[in-house]
RNA sequence: GCGGAUGUGGUGGAAUUGGUAGACACGCUAGACUUAGGAUCUAGUGCCGUGAGGCGUGGGGGUUCGACUCCCUUCAUCCGCACCA
């Protein structure tokens, strides 16, 4: 009987649908599983072969763990909100909610062919109004909250103004801006406006002018983490510095949390590195260095307070708030050039030119805070504004840059390390005792840095010190499509909506900025809004990262109308268990949703501080792309084995004009008007193409759909083959031709289950032979995927069914539990199988088969004999002989003492089940 | 420059704690069958060699009875960060 893939999985999944198959509810007598998929971004695309690779995987975890009796959520949804539908929107007009609404549609279908048992009654949009409605009412927390950072935690504001109210600001430790002190009479003087603005700098949720990158191209401002090397990572266009005044979340305030966490889950090392790096904590002490002849403190971090007596210059950024000041009249034509250069540079060029020693003199100078020397203070761009106080200590000695630029201009370089030389490049190691350092000669790196700390404490120029990379993270995008805040502005101060009120995105007549430049929400008259107060509403939108921090949560009940989710339920589906998707997500997502958690954990709404208790990064799918050669200015094309003979031009060629790599010339001539009357030089008749793997992208005409694997083969062979093709977090190409092992596998199963012509299944008892081969699979496939490693699985289900067709088994009880092991990976086959077992209802409510050790043990086992670790026969022995034993046997064998040439053994070694060694 | 990961047949890959390197597939070779198919089945397939045998997990060295696996060193590729004081 022949097997009609085609057939079969439509049957499944309606009755899949039907039936509700993979609804769930909460049900407190089962144990819970949760496992997650990163939502997709529905892009006009659609998705290609790469994107369900770890949707399969988890899906596959998904079902196993339903088969062991968990309760399992296994949602999926939209990450809506996005620039591509905007851009299409800005191009033709069409409101992006219904490009989203095309593509959503087109994602679904493409998902349901596979077969995933994503319990789709909890599907989440988030640019669903009743979904972002609660993202808005987050962000009303935010507000609504400082960082406490005695309790270290986040708290209601209004526990922070009762404090201000009795105490002023002067006892409080919080996670704020740099903030002059006040008084309690002095904050009980001020008016609302100006007790607003002070709080803005304690809110978690803030509005100030800052240092963004604005990215003229795209009409936003981007997060650090969607800037790569000086350019946007969508589009990659240019970005510069400007300062506007947006919305930020101070992220920073749990910079220290965030990195503890990563101690608590189960990421892969290379992710939580990235994590760490991004966050990038640091140890050092504060200093603070007065300025000759001014009033001024110039504040400085340093990681090496040890090297204090090093320090022979200071350098501050060029945009540092002292430079105007302290420039002196003879050095300020050069500094006000220097800064104008810097400024006119982009980010990317600063970037690239790193290795070019700038800088100038200001003509004033500092006094050391220990030895009293005046020392030159310069402005360079290799000291950044935004990190640390924008201004540093150089100690040429122990730092290469500062050594550099000493070098560079002919600065001192004072000798602090013993027995090191400094005439070629700084010495950075930490293990050289000081010298020439007053009261730390002599003490190494780790002592010299507490006595130094201590000291700088003790003269009151400053502290020890904890310093942070990780910045508050920008969260204003000047875009339309987006969610929009549920902030109004009265005077100029932003103020929250009421808690029962919330914005929907109001109708505007074009998704561009103004004339004035103000974001496209700025079109929106009075009456497009749903509320209007005050003197006008936010124009601004969210960042894409809004919506995708707290998805999770609302899985658990998506539904909920009084709530962003029940507590019960939050209790009850508490933390995900599996979390696959993209390494890209590194620090973006993954650090948002970490900081969000953590946050509505601090105010009680959830039990639990860490969303995703294990992650796992899947590999990226490659593409095999397709060349051809064009003769330079020409339409005549050249075979691969013959293009060195011509000067060509290599094009991509559609992968759909090509089999095995041979072009089909008649459809690449149809291909495109311009190839019409292409001439072809080949060889051997025939005209090869160039190949090479890289990314699968549209433009590259290398991509390969689901869709067309599923009409072709099927989609439990899609689902096979993508577990078959290697371990999931490893990168690899996609090459269609393998496909055809996972078919012939269904195949040859379909065959276990029927002879020529119907279901041929016998009720006799299995036999030895069989359960042998059962319960050494069941054993198999369950600690593989407990791995994950879900392409051993694979080859283990083929070697049993290769091994049960030469048993010619057609046993009822031994096919009944291989389907079971089979359905995670090819749901639709194992339903129609189990179907022609006679049994009812669907296999996935069925319970994973248990191993029954006693078929696993052997009577006898086959050693291989080694001669000084080189193997040269196999001798089969009884597997209940001592080791003893088993050295006489072999001693005693015929073809042990052609090996021995006559010489006594040294030494035999036997490791029972493994291995004979025998030593001469 | 720093950090992380990975190097195994013609190809994708396997080898759970150091114990038969190359499972399972693709591809290839030869054959069988045939209602000619992208079907099925049989045998073979790491490299060199007619053979016995030798060599083999990026290279070099080491530990061990025994190393893809552990240690040192070196090279290559990919990814991330990159003037972070």
């Amino acid at each position: 009987m022949e097997y009609n893939h085609i057939e079969i999985e439509k049957k499944w999944q309606r009755f899949w649908k039907e039936n509700r198959t993979y609804a769930v509810t909460e049900d407190p007598s089962k144990e819970k599983f949760y496992v997650l998929d990163m939502f997709p971004y529905p892009s006009g695309a659609g998705l290609h072969v790469g994107h369900p690779l770890g949707y399969i995987a988890s899906d596959i975890v998904a079902r196993y763990k339903r088969l062991k009796g968990y309760n399992v959520l296994h949602p999926m949804g939209y990450d809506s909100f996005g620039l591509p539908a905007e851009q299409y929107a800005i191009q033709t007009g069409q409101h992006p909610a219904i490009t989203t609404e095309q593509n959503i549609q087109r994602y679904r279908t493409q998902l349901d062919r596979i077969g995933f048992s994503f319990d789709w009654e909890r599907e989440v949009r988030t640019s669903e109004p009743s979904y972002y409605k609660w993202t808005q009412w987050i962000f009303k927390q935010l507000f609504n909250s400082w960082y406490n950072l005695d309790l270290d935690k986040a708290q209601p504001i209004h526990s922070l103004t009762q404090i201000f109210e009795k105490d002023g600001n002067l006892n409080i430790q919080a996670a704020c801006e740099d903030i002059d002190t006040f008084s309690a009479a002095e904050w009980n003087s001020w008016d609302e406006t100006q007790q607003e603005k002070v709080l803005l700098n304690y809110r978690l949720a803030y509005l100030a002018d800052s240092w963004v990158n604005w990215c003229p191209a795209l009409g936003t401002v981007l997060a650090n983490d969607e800037v790569k090397e000086g350019v946007s990572e969508r589009g990659g266009h240019p970005v510069e510095q400007k300062l506007m005044s947006q919305w930020s979340l101070r992220i920073t305030a749990y910079a220290d949390r965030l990195l503890e966490g990563l101690t608590q889950v189960d990421f892969s090392e290379s992710l939580k590195e990235q994590q760490r790096n991004w966050i990038g904590k640091s140890k050092g002490a504060s200093v603070r260095f007065t300025v000759n002849d001014h009033p001024l403190e110039i504040e400085v971090f340093t990681t090496r307070p040890d090297t204090i007596f090093g320090v022979s210059f200071m350098v501050l950024a060029p945009e540092h708030d002292y430079v105007d000041e302290i420039t002196t009249t003879e050095n300020v034509a050069a500094v006000r050039e220097y800064q104008k250069a810097t400024a006119a540079r982009s980010e990317r060029e600063r970037q690239t030119e790193v290795k070019k020693v700038t800088g100038e003199f200001t003509g004033a100078f500092a006094i050391h805070p220990f030895s009293g020397k005046k020392i030159p203070i310069w402005i360079s761009d290799y000291v950044l504004a935004s990190y640390g106080t924008g201004a540093v200590m150089a100690v040429p000695a122990g730092d290469q840059r500062d050594w550099d630029f000493a070098t560079h201009f002919n600065l001192e370089i004072p000798p602090i390390f013993e027995n090191t030389d400094i005439s070629e490049s700084a010495y950075a190691d930490k293990d050289a005792s000081l010298v020439n350092s007053d009261f730390l000669n002599g003490l190494d790196h780790t002592t010299a840095n507490e006595a130094a700390i201590k000291k700088i404490e003790s003269n009151g120029i400053g502290a020890g010190k904890i310093n942070y990379r990780l910045r508050d993270a920008i969260f204003s995008r000047q875009r339309y499509w987006g969610e929009p805040f549920p902030v109004y502005y009265e005077k100029g101060i932003p103020k929250l909506l009421s808690d029962d009120q919330w914005v929907t995105l109001p109708d505007v007549d074009a998704y561009l900025p103004t004339e004035e430049g103000e974001p496209p929400l700025a079109r929106a008259n009075k009456e497009n809004w749903n509320v209007f107060q005050g003197d006008r509403m936010e124009y601004n939108t969210m960042p894409g990262w809004a919506g995708s921090s707290w998805y999770f949560l609302r899985y658990m009940d998506p539904h909920n109308q009084g709530d962003f989710a029940s507590k019960e339920k939050m209790e009850y589906w508490n933390q995900v268990d599996l979390y696959v998707g993209g390494a890209e997500h590194a620090v973006g997502h993954l650090l948002y949703s970490r900081f969000w958690t953590k946050f509505l954990y601090d105010l009680g709404y959830i039990s639990f501080d860490e969303p995703f208790k294990k992650l796992i990064n899947q590999g990226m799918i490659q593409g095999r792309s397709n060349f051809v050669y064009r003769v330079k200015n020409s339409n005549q094309f050249v075979s691969f084995g013959k293009r060195k003979e011509y000067d060509t031009v290599r094009l991509h060629v559609d992968i759909n004009l090509v089999k095995d790599d041979i072009l089909d010339i008649e459809n690449f001539k149809k291909w495109r008007p311009e190839f019409a009357e292409a001439t072809f030089v080949l060889e051997d008749g025939r005209y090869v193409c160039g190949s090479e793997v890289e990314k699968m992208s549209k433009s590259k005409f290398n991509v390969q759909t689901p869709d067309l694997v599923c009409d072709e083969y099927g989609a439990d062979a899609l689902r096979l083959y993508e577990m078959f093709l290697g371990p999931l977090t490893d990168s690899k190409p996609w090459n269609t031709s393998g496909i055809s092992g996972v078919t012939g596998f269904l195949k040859k199963l379909w065959r276990l289950f029927h002879n020529e012509n119907s279901v041929f299944i016998s009720s006799d008892a299995p036999s030895e032979d069989e359960l042998k081969v059962l319960h050494r699979t069941i054993q198999k496939v369950e600690s593989d995927i407990l791995r994950f490693s879900f392409n051993t699985v694979v080859s283990n289900l083929m070697i049993a069914v290769n091994e049960l067709t030469a048993l010619k088994c057609n046993n009822a009880s031994v096919l009944k539990d291989l389907t079971i092991l089979l359905s995670p990976y090819a749901p639709h086959m194992a339903e129609e199988l189990w179907s022609k077992l006679g049994m009812e209802g669907s296999v996935s409510s069925q319970s994973f088969p248990a191993v029954d050790e006693q078929f696993l043990v052997e009577d006898s086992f086959t050693y291989p004999v080694s001669f000084n670790g080189k193997m040269r026969f196999k001798i089969d022995l009884p597997s209940s002989l001592s080791k003893e034993e088993i050295e006489t046997e072999v001693l005693a064998y015929g073809k042990t003492s052609n090996y021995l040439n006559g010489q006594d053994p040294k030494k035999v070694i036997v490791v029972p089940k493994r291995i004979i060694n025998i030593v001469v």
